[in-house]
DNA sequence: TTATAACCCGTACATCGTACGGAAAGAGAG
DNA sequence: CTCTCTTTCCGTACGATGTACGGGTTATAA
C-alpha cells in the first residue's frame, strides 16, 4: 500500500522516484488518479463538501480504497495542493521586479480562480514538493533583483501572495454573494432592523465607507480595482525599498 | 427560545435591546454565557477541537440546550468574533494616520495572539455587531485622513487587517513548530529524502532563500522583524498616495 | 390550584474520517 | 494447470460531529 508505505515527500515526488513493479495484484487505480480526482472533486463542490467518500465515488471504488494509496485526508490535501501548483500556468518571468511581481500576482489569482478552495485551504506547514518548490523557485526570481536580505525576499514575495490569496476570497465571496441576494433583499432581511438601532448616527463613517465598500464589491468592475489598487500598494511600498535599500 | 425566535441581527444586538421578561420557565443560562464560553472553548482547545458538545460540557448543560439560545454553530461563531471585537483593547487613535494606522495594526496583532482562532476563520460575511461595526468605526479613523475615495479608504484598512491576519497565523505556526520539532528532528524526517532527490541543484533560489526564511522563522525575534517589514512596505505604499493624490 | 408558556435535553439520524481484517485477484513456481 | 504468495480492495464498525423532533419539567399568571 502505497498510502501506508511512503511518506509524503516520496509521495509528491512520486514522479521522480516511480515505486518498482511489485508481484501480487496490481492496483486498479493511481495516486495520480485519486489526487485528480480529488481535484474535480473541490473544484466542483468546494472544499466545505469535500470528502474521500465523494472522491472514491467518483473513482468508483470503496472509500477504504483510498487508503491503500493516500495516508489520510490531510495528505491527500497536500498532494493536490502540489498538482495544482504543478500544472498551473505562467509565462517565464521578464522585465523589471515590478513588472514580474505583477505577473506573480496576476498568475496566482488565476490559480486561485480555477482552484477557489485552494484559497480556503489552511497550508501554514509548506507542502515541500515539486510543484511548490518549482513555484517558489520562480517567483523568487521576481524578488531578486529587490536591494534586500533573503529573509526579506522571502516576506516580500509572501506579502504579495497573501494578499492574491485575500483579494481571490474577497472576489469569490462577492460572486457568490452578487448571485446569491440582491442588495434589497439584504436590506429587507437584516439592513432594516439595523436602521432601526440608530447605526447611521452613531457609526457615520463605518455607514459611509460601509456602504462604499459595498456597492464596489457588488459592481464586479469596481471590485477588480479594489484588487489593482492594494497591488499597487504593495508594489509602490516596494519600490520605496528598491530606492532606499535597508 | 431566543435561538429560533430572533435573528442573528437581533442577537448581535441583544444588550441594546433586552428582550421582555416573559411567562414560562426561566432560562438556566443565557446567550452571553454561551458565548463567554465558546470563546475559552476556542482559546483553550484551538478552532479544530471547538464543538457544541464541548461548550454545553463546559456549561454545565446538554447539547440541545444551546439551541434554544443561538440558532446553530454558525451563529455561535459569529456571535463569538462580535463579542471578541467588543472586548477588543484599544488606545483612541491620534496622530498621523501613518500612526494610527500601525497602532490598529498591533491592536489586531494582539487580538489575534489572545484569540488564535479568529485568524483561523472563515469570516467573508460582514459580522454586523456592535463589537464588529465600532472597531470598523474606530479603524476607519485612521485611514480617513488619505485622499482617497470611500472605497478606496475600506480597501486600505482592509489592506492592513489582512496583512495582520496572516501574519498572526505565520507568527501562530511558527510558535508551535518551534515547540513541536527541532530542526534537526525536521531535516531527518524530511530534509534528508529532498536532498536526495537533488533539491539544492535544481532550485537554489528556493533552497537559499527557503533556508533564510526557515532560519528567521524559527528565530522569535527575527519573526517579529518580518512582521514589521511588511508593515512599513504597506504603510510606505500607502504614503505614497498620501503625497500623489489619485 | 390549574393552565399555559417556555425551557431543558434524551434520543435519533446523517455524515464524516479511519482502524481492522478478510475476500479477491493477479504473478510466479512447480 | 494448479498452488502459493503477495498485494490490493473494501464491507463493517466505531467514535465524533451538527442538529431535528418531541416529550418531560418548571416557572409565571389566572
Amino acid at each position: 500500500m502505497e498510502g501506508s508505505r511512503v511518506g509524503t515527500v516520496q509521495l509528491l515526488w512520486r514522479h521522480e522516484r516511480p515505486l518498482p513493479p511489485r508481484p501480487g495484484r496490481p492496483a486498479t487505480i493511481t495516486v495520480d488518479a485519486v489526487v485528480d480526482a480529488g481535484i474535480e472533486e473541490a473544484d466542483g463542490r468546494g472544499l466545505a463538501a469535500f470528502s474521500l467518500r465523494r472522491v472514491a465515488e467518483r473513482l468508483g471504488v470503496g472509500v477504504m480504497t483510498l487508503y491503500g494509496h493516500v495516508a489520510n485526508r490531510a495528505q491527500l490535501l497536500e498532494l493536490m495542493v502540489d498538482q495544482c501548483r504543478l500544472d498551473m500556468e505562467f509565462a517565464s518571468p521578464t522585465g523589471s521586479w515590478r513588472e514580474m511581481l505583477a505577473q506573480v500576482a496576476a498568475e496566482n489569482l488565476a490559480l486561485l480562480e480555477r482552484h477557489p478552495w485552494l484559497a480556503h485551504l489552511e497550508t501554514e506547514r509548506a507542502v515541500l514538493g515539486p510543484g511548490t518548490l518549482g513555484k517558489y523557485e520562480r517567483e523568487l526570481a521576481a524578488v531578486e533583483p529587490l536591494p534586500l536580505g533573503d529573509a526579506a525576499k522571502d516576506q516580500a514575495l509572501a506579502l504579495v501572495l497573501s494578499f492574491v490569496r485575500s483579494s481571490a476570497r474577497a472576489l469569490e465571496a462577492a460572486r457568490v454573494e452578487r448571485s446569491d441576494e440582491t442588495p434589497e433583499q439584504w436590506w429587507e432581511r437584516e439592513g432594516a432592523e439595523l436602521a432601526a438601532l440608530g447605526v447611521e448616527e452613531r457609526f457615520p463613517l463605518a455607514s459611509r465607507i460601509g456602504q462604499a465598500a459595498g456597492e464596489a464589491t457588488n459592481a464586479a468592475a469596481d471590485a477588480r480595482a479594489a484588487h489593482a489598487f492594494g497591488l499597487a500598494v504593495l508594489l509602490d511600498g516596494l519600490a520605496e525599498r528598491d530606492a532606499e535599500p535597508v
